[in-house]
DNA sequence: GTTTAATATGCTCCAAACGAGCATAAAAGG
DNA sequence: CCTTTTATGCTCGTTTGGAGCATATTAAAC
């Protein structure tokens, strides 16, 4: 078949010196699988699209919609992509940008039999909830499902301190004694920082680093499916947030992490708001993501003082109290500052 | 041949619902290039590891080191990486970490006739230009000379004024009577925003913005040999910077906007130093990579007052002055900050 | 030896950014 | 009328960081 396919993948390597052969026994090619981490806000909580495959023999596993790339029906990744979520969802996407493509071996192992792409590419796209009714499958799940340790709108979240301190702490006493070559951060520090432990602050943007420790000591569903040795030392404790087919809650990690970066110096947060918006809707959907550490009136000095939004001139009334006035998106801030986003940083009180 | 590899790549749609199920044609397999911007800084001077390829047929055309990511011999794509560096160049990678992932068609083109992988993951390496002194093959070149209006150390540079404005504001002209689907953003603004035209503040952190427009709008010889329409256009200028292989200027762009950005927010640069280190040495360093705008006494004060060197309590004497108190960056920073670098923001005076 | 150049170092001043709090007005909606 | 919620203005006080002044210390040039 795709004898073209086959015939590009053949170096010709007397050209460049040293060229970068392929070994001996056939090609390099790869299956690609291009992923997408769907985000919105709905109701005031962070959701993303998953896909649950139902029909798993495992149990009913959620997944992000996916699929292989494709170079001859796909001119670009993204467009691929896109090409895959509408087919799959039915959802037409709009934002979307790339996170990273991961391509460890053996953290893609699959609860079913299905064959797993080698190296998949992560996506983030930011979308409104209402052009969510236009999803034919798939749900809309808070992500704090599989992340539950994200989760500080209550405070802190009780599942840090009865069950991810303990684990990870013995997690890093196990591995004391050893004198070989020490690592150069040793894994009572980086539990520290990532968790916020020990007086450390709580740092919402750590949210990979978080899931890939937690990985890393078998305590998520994912490691002890990829067959990690330590994960059954650890006993029967509660699972730590739902778990996700092939590397997709890493991805989500990625997705999240991503997200609650960039909103802080891009005006990211207008992709997930309807065209017109009050102040406080907006507020409420940067604490949905970051975190409610904002200050009202400051947020509306910073929003507005950055030339963020402009008044509509229309009113929103049903507000439960006085009527609140309408804004929008501003869109010549693009052409104004360099990084115009919404500023917030966390308050000195935020440690645990 | 690979045979294990093509049974992998067919899917076993049954079991997932609307299964991303390949198109009836054979196999979506496709080949993976690893693709490394080495950075280091060598006299005050930012460059990065090329590798020429002098057989070629057009001319020498520089290119990184790259090689195609084979699942059976990487367990990690970045293991991959480091598989071809050494046994292109020799150099043993420390500090690297992914960029982006490239899979445009037709952003490939080789000028001979070797094929290029269809899909290029970039790394970004740092290093020390000490270390580079094992490079067995290929050589250190200051990233200027494929970015010249990136080099802002004597001022504006000339070629923004003298070349890159006049035709880039052509090129924008040249596309205003179309009155079909307005661009979100107009041509002129987006010039005006990279390059900081008319007022406008330039941003060293927009060098992929800027190589992407001057691609799209033919000025720079890899537009011209992919084959886009409007290259000739615009006569025979001189050329703005060096071309490089396939998409490796992309990529080395790519590489220089992430070292400026995260140089500012994490501690990297200390992966371009020596153990020991003078300030003013360090503050060169950081100039080499962003731009020559920092206040001596409030580099100082901010580097040290952030905790992120120690005096090593040696001197350093023969600086044609007084000898100089020789540092060491301070590992524990990173267990005490959560964002720790070189927190320097353009002066207000950095307008053009 | 003296001068000069280059660096090292400490200190002050000032403006902008921003976290935090207080107070009050305005407009529903029961 | 009372409650709720938003809108709005103002004040502190702290931190950050840009900018400049002054002086000490040494190597190298003369």
């Amino acid at each position: 078949m795709n004898m073209e396919l086959s015939g590009r993948a053949k170096p010709t390597p007397e050209k460049a010196q040293r060229a970068p052969s392929k070994d001996s026994m056939g090609h390099a090619a790869v299956e690609i699988g291009l992923n997408a981490a769907i985000v919105a806000v709905l109701d005031n909580e962070p959701v993303a699209l998953v896909v649950r495959d139902t029909a798993d023999s495992v149990g009913a596993t959620d997944g992000l919609p996916f699929g292989p790339f494709s170079p001859r029906d796909h001119r670009t990744l993204e467009g691929g992509l896109r090409t895959w979520v509408r087919d799959q969802t039915g959802l037409e996407l709009g934002y979307a940008e790339q996170l990273y493509t991961f391509g460890d071996r053996g953290r893609h192992v699959d609860p079913g039999d299905m064959a797993p792409p080698i190296v998949s590419i992560g996506y983030l796209a930011l979308t409104q909830a209402g052009d969510g009714r236009g999803v034919s499958n798939g749900s809309w799940r808070t992500w704090y499902h599989y992340f539950p340790w994200e989760d500080w709108r209550r405070g802190r979240p009780d599942i840090i301190g009865n069950d991810i301190e303990p684990r990870l702490k013995a997690w890093a006493e196990s591995a004391k004694p050893t004198n070989g070559p020490q690592p150069l951060i040793a894994r009572a520090d980086r539990i520290r920082m990532c968790f916020g432990f020990d007086g450390a602050t709580w740092d919402e943007e750590k949210v990979l680093e978080r899931y890939e420790l937690l990985y890393e000591a078998g305590l998520v569903d994912e490691a002890l499916r990829d067959g990690r040795s330590s994960a059954k030392v650890w006993g029967d404790h509660p699972r730590l947030g739902l778990p996700m087919k092939f590397d997709h809650r890493r991805i989500l990690a990625t997705a999240i992490n991503r997200t609650r970066a960039k909103i802080k110096y891009r005006p990211v947060v207008f992709e997930l708001m309807p065209d017109d918006f009050t102040l406080y809707e907006l507020q409420k959907t940067v604490e949905a993501i970051l975190g409610p550490h904002l200050h009202k009136q400051n947020f509306r000095r910073l929003v507005e003082g950055a030339g963020l939004v402009e008044p509509t001139g229309e009113m929103k009334t049903r507000t439960g109290g006085r009527p609140a006035k309408l804004f929008r998106f501003r869109r010549e801030v693009l052409l104004e500052r360099p990084a115009p986003g919404v500023r917030v940083s966390a308050p000195p009180s935020s440690r645990n």
